[in-house]
DNA sequence: ATGGCAATGTTTCATTGA
């Protein structure tokens, strides 16, 4: 089974790349981040076309995710947290594949450190937290991916001084996703490459993807039954090549 | 063997992203 995340920037926008990916590629799931899509308008046709049924949970112009799968219907799909709180940003849904609880998310990018957005982003991240802990079970197989908005250490910036303690990389984000993770999730590209200078996005300007000046912000992390049939895991920079590509490539695991 | 921002809508600039 191929599990797949990619924030594409926008759905309608990256179709011409998204479409030709699935069809080389043949992920089981691919989730999808930053579809900037209401869910009327969403091309829902495109990705049939390509062999995938979708679920999705979007709004105009900003946000937006998806689970795509080429196992037929997303089973149980569960946009927001329902948990009472603002659900209001499209940011997060929950499906099942195949046997797998599937969670494709977008936190909150933060501005900079100290501000109104970086404060609503680690709340964010509590709220994750504190839905994986009411609605799934970590001893099951769950998958929750996404574009995390943080670095988990230096391995995944590329100048570590120069972003020290700037937002994406300050310790309180961190802190806070570590607890997403102590829930009982290891994050399955670094199980299996522990090197440094792997990213998942890079800037359009300034020659950042030549210059491999990224940042490894986009994540799997899995459950521990997820983790025993875990047997690859990848980050595609060809996607981050050629015409108008997303700023951020799809990372991939593959199981047995 | 890549390329010097891009997408959206409030549209010909402002806002946001990371």
């Amino acid at each position: 089974m191929k599990i797949a995340t990619w924030n594409v920037n926008s759905i309608r926008s990256r179709l011409h790349r998204v479409v030709p990916w699935l069809e080389e590629h043949q992920p089981d799931v691919l989730c999808m981040q930053e579809t900037k899509v209401q869910d009327d308008k969403f091309p829902t046709a495109e990705i049939e076309a390509a062999g995938y049924e979708i679920a999705f949970h979007g709004q105009k112009t900003y946000n937006g995710v998806a689970i795509c799968s080429r196992y037929g219907a997303v089973e149980d799909p569960a946009p927001g947290f329902g948990d009472g709180g603002d659900d209001s940003q499209a940011r997060f849904i929950a499906g099942t594949v195949s046997g797998v609880r599937i969670m494709s998310a977008y936190i909150p990018n933060g501005k900079t450190v100290g501000h109104e957005d970086y404060r609503f982003k680690l709340e964010w991240l509590g709220r994750l937290r504190r839905y994986l802990d009411a609605n799934a079970d970590p001893t099951q197989q769950v998958v929750v991916c996404g574009d995390f908005n943080v670095t988990r250490d230096d391995r995944d910036v590329h100048d570590p001084q120069a972003w020290e303690g700037e937002n994406l990389c300050s310790e309180p984000e961190r802190t806070a996703l570590r607890a997403v993770l102590d829930w009982g999730l290891v994050d399955a590209f670094r199980e299996l490459h522990p090197e440094p200078g792997l990213y998942s996005w890079w800037d359009y300007r300034m020659l950042g993807f030549p210059k491999n000046r990224g940042l490894r912000i986009d994540y799997l992390f899995v459950s521990a039954p997820v983790r025993e049939r875990l047997v690859r895991s990848s980050i595609d920079r060809n996607a981050r090549k050629g015409m108008k590509p997303s700023d951020h490539a799809p990372v991939v695991i593959e199981l047995e």
